[in-house]
DNA sequence: CGTCATTGGTGCAAAATCGTTCCAAAGAAG
DNA sequence: CTTCTTTGGAACGATTTTGCACCAATGACG
């Protein structure tokens, strides 16, 4: 018996009397508790025997029993402190991030993270209208900079990477000279992205300002559109127009203020935000899978 | 966390401070013990932090370690609690079985007892001197027999099967009319086995008493012989003579004496002879893996 | 006494886990 | 500063584990 789970197999075996009842309580199937129980019987000795009603323990058994209670109610202990560890950092952050990071990256992440600590009320704010962070109401802050921002402390992660989209059934159908482009807001256009795309003489159709907004033009098939790998890449509708490499935009940063950042409630919450980001790093990135 | 054994990671960990020693330390890869603890981490939350010399538990880590070193001094417990639940069935067993199925049926098996129980001392009888069971030495008995026997109680296991065998190179490159068989002395051997052989013809050409004796001349091609499935089959070298199946023979028994039916030690001997047996029914009912 | 439900076991295919082999990064040693 | 060792992670193939669909055996119930 060199794997602790077993104590829970006997548990569940002796509480419960049947190997099907014990497979429910564990949320397996009757077989594999049987052939559990059958290699642990032969590693440790008979630990039940088959009555009229049920499996009964033997004398080992028993003491087998023993000692799984008392791991269980070790677990639980440990549970609770769990919780109670959970309480001390008890509190409100409110995390400042762009609308796309959110919707499209973090936004499993960002639920998983309130069960996991459920004492933290968690409030997201996506508009950007908190320019200047220092006046903004916000504890954590993701955004995109060339720069380390003054004022504030945290890590950089990697850049954002962009490349050219269109949905594939909108390039296949429409003739070339029919072609159009889905653009941000003229000041919001990235130097040189319309000379340097694969089409450069297709016209503008629309400038959205929205980048979901953007988004789901391109999806629709309303147009071709320059967007972020993150979020193109998994649509499977959508195709790149080029095999050029994405091209690199501003880094992507964790950040908080210098005297939250020895908080643990705001530790807690970037570094699960930074492993979060890493553990999607290929996608940021615009690695493809298997290509 | 639903797997105790998730634990034992922890405290592995927490000991040695780096992924490769815990990862000796539990007879597994450093791969395994990082992902495991990759997934660990996802569903409770960070447990460690890696430093420069190795990984320091957190909050959360420490309180899981503390489960854990609990646990480990139960199983500890438990282990002890084991030996001396072995030690009260403490004691000699002399076990008189055929020579046959001690060689080639529960060698390994009697062997595994031997380390499973440290507190008996087994002594195996293979002779069969003692052919008037009262008068022998021995608690526990195995032998074929058709009627249940006198004075002895116990259980009923199968039939033992035997067929016809022989070396396949000399099968092959023997002459028919060369072919000769091994039998046992004539008062030992089973009316008609000769007519409804598949070689009725074929002279016999010695009589050998010992069993063991006369599988060994047989798988070193020295003749055609009948005999127990589960000393042939497993037998790579040996051929069946006929597609006929196997015929059952005596049934085999485990028997004691009625005063020493409950005592536990016989108990557990009992009990785990039968259940080996059982384990190794098809083999000895000639039943062929994959035919 | 027959029917039906429940129990645990078997064979096979799918899935999760694990080990091997590689590799990049970071410290330690020279 | 360079070299070398040690660390943990990634990709892939192999093994183990698991679930599913059956089945025989046993007991419950009408």
């Amino acid at each position: 018996m060199d794997d602790w789970d077993n104590y829970r197999l006997i548990l569940a075996l002796a509480r419960s009397g049947t190997m099907r009842a014990a497979a429910i309580d564990l949320g397996l199937t009757h077989t594999t508790v049987s052939r559990r129980l059958a290699v642990l019987q032969d590693a440790r000795g008979r630990l039940f025997e088959k009555t009229t009603d049920g499996y009964v323990a033997t004398a080992l058994g028993y003491a087998l029993i023993e000692v799984a209670e008392k791991m269980e109610s070790l677990s639980l202990a440990g549970a609770r402190h769990q919780r109670a560890l959970d309480q001390e950092i008890a509190g409100t952050i409110t995390l400042s991030l762009p609308e796309a990071i959110a919707q499209y990256l973090l936004l499993e992440d960002l639920l998983e993270f309130t069960q996991l600590h459920p004492s933290i009320e968690l409030r997201v704010e996506t508009s950007y209208r908190f320019v200047d962070l220092d006046r903004s109401e916000a504890d954590v802050v993701i955004r995109g900079a060339q720069e380390p921002p003054d004022h504030l402390v945290g890590q950089r992660l990697f850049p954002n990477f962009v490349t050219y989209y269109a949905n594939k059934e909108y390039l296949e159908t429409t003739p070339r000279s029919e072609l159009r482009w889905i653009a941000p807001t003229p000041e919001a256009r990235t130097p040189g992205w319309l000379e340097n795309s694969p089409f450069p003489d297709a016209p503008i159709a629309i400038g959205i300002d929205d980048i979901t907004a953007r988004h789901r033009a391109l999806v629709k098939g309303m147009g071709l559109s320059r967007g972020a790998c993150f979020m193109a890449d998994p649509e499977p509708s959508l195709v790149r127009l080029t095999s050029k490499p994405p091209e690199p935009q501003q880094d992507i940063w964790v950040l908080t203020h210098p005297d939250l950042r020895q908080t643990p409630r705001i530790r807690v919450l970037m570094d699960f935000i930074a492993r979060a980001m890493r553990d999607k790093k290929s996608l940021v990135l615009g690695q493809l899978p298997a290509a």
